[in-house]
DNA sequence: GCTTATTTGTTATTATTTTAACATCCATGC
DNA sequence: GCATGGATGTTAAAATAATAACAAATAAGC
């Protein structure tokens, strides 16, 4: 067994345990415990493990993984992470007292959550375990949720009450996304109800404001659900091509673009 | 500070720092390392933590933790834990195959839904964010969930479209807790919004099973919403009294104790 | 094939933690 | 006020882990 290999059997076994000790896994991977040793301070190093006097266990850095990936989207390899942390924490800041929010399902929502002030007190509608995980824990932050059934691809819940209960709130912002956007052929998500939900969203909300990262220019997905017109305000990255930019200010679309 | 406060506090270290050792919590506390060391091996015995040679993490299981335990009723000094636990485990046990289930808000049927079986399917329709932790990252569970507004105080979801929501479904069993039961007052709770959920899941399931264990028994809170003998099963702990076990078999309910 | 460098193992020493026995403090009831 | 039981603190001995220095094995370069 190489070196490279302990050291992933080494986190893989932190991973299901949480912890360990440098007998034990000197014992399971059959070398001296000196040897355990000196693998676990080069991941000291690299801050992958952190070491007690007798333990060890994963770094609490990069321990996100254990409960809260559970409930994320955002997994470890996921594509344009930065960009979409860049526009979740710009989206954010979009945020006013007294505001009355619906945030939408997706990855670059969840980043949304996840930056949300805590100085300013406002209402947040909505209907993705991600997003529900964020909002909840805000003391500042009135939760509501719209349940139904559980999609435990997309995380989101959705069923007729769900839309019921959007139809009837009113939103002074929504924060929506969207798998591709596309000046001809509009605004598209990938499955039907996202699409119900989201079409329930945009009729109950006065600022509608969409978040997408750059790459979802040009791409167009099975349902349809907005026009670019219908958004008031657009939040991406600064990858945005010049030409997109020139249509989006074009149609009066209140842009912000996300240095990363 | 007592020693509830100092378990409660030796937990809520953990939660943010993930690990931690004797002489670092017996500095925070204040006190020598002989009592941290004692309410360590209280808290082993609870299975809340983890003991390692010189160090102390959350106990694996319960820490689905890091995130989980924000979203649990379960605190340290909690009351009742050993029988709570024990009624939950042998509710779900009562579980069977293809059941559609309603699980009630409250720390037993947070212990309940903690012990659902993950060898035959069945779906569960809850309103509190605990229950809900639970459910949804299990494979073989259908997870239906009644939004509303969130009280962070019993982490239950409420409101009209959730009422709708379980006044539509139909439960084969529905696992209800209640803050007291009397045989002339009734079954009672604390809240009129858990009274409306409550009475509404009354109205949609076949099979009503009470969760309480031995301490609520002559309990009468303000919010009625069942007699007791509108329950077709309760589960108990082994403290019960025997008048009250004579009155509830009377009633030709089912009764199941939990040996703690 | 030999030498050299790198990795791994062994051992003894040092430091830390655990355990246990006993002392002290504090609250409670008589 | 005094006695009693429970909780907490102190101390020393036993167990376990960390460190360091050196030996052995393996791999790499010539």
């Amino acid at each position: 067994m190489t070196r490279t290999e302990r050291l992933a059997r080494i986190l893989a076994i932190l991973e299901e345990h949480k912890a360990s000790t440098v007998p034990e896994l000197a014992g399971e991977l059959d070398v001296s415990h000196m040897t355990v040793r000196r693998d676990l301070v080069s991941l000291v190093d690299d801050e992958r493990v952190k070491i007690l006097h007798g333990s060890v266990i994963l770094h609490p850095k990069s321990d996100s993984r254990s409960v809260d990936s559970y409930y994320s989207l955002i997994a470890a390899g996921s594509l344009h992470r930065k960009q979409k942390r860049a526009i979740g924490a710009l989206a954010a800041s979009l945020v006013e007292p007294d505001d009355a929010l619906i945030i939408d399902s997706g990855s670059t929502t969840e980043y949304l959550a996840k930056e949300l002030p805590s100085d300013r007190p406002y209402s947040a509608l909505s209907y993705s375990l991600n997003v529900l995980s964020e909002t909840v824990r805000r003391k500042n932050c009135r939760t509501l949720f719209a349940g139904g059934v559980f999609h435990d691809n997309t995380l989101m819940f959705e069923g007729p009450e769900a839309l019921d209960m959007i139809r009837r709130y009113r939103a002074s912002k929504a924060f929506i996304s969207s798998a591709g956007l596309s000046a001809q052929f509009g605004v598209t998500c990938m499955n039907p109800y996202e699409r119900e939900t989201k079409l329930a969203v945009m009729q109950s909300s006065l600022r509608k404001i969409l978040l997408v990262d750059s790459s979802k220019f040009g791409v167009v997905r099975s349902e349809w659900f907005a026009n670019l017109s219908d958004f008031d305000e657009l939040v991406t990255d600064s990858s945005l091509g010049d030409d997109d930019e020139t249509i989006i200010r074009g149609m009066g679309i209140r842009l912000h673009i996300a240095r990363v």
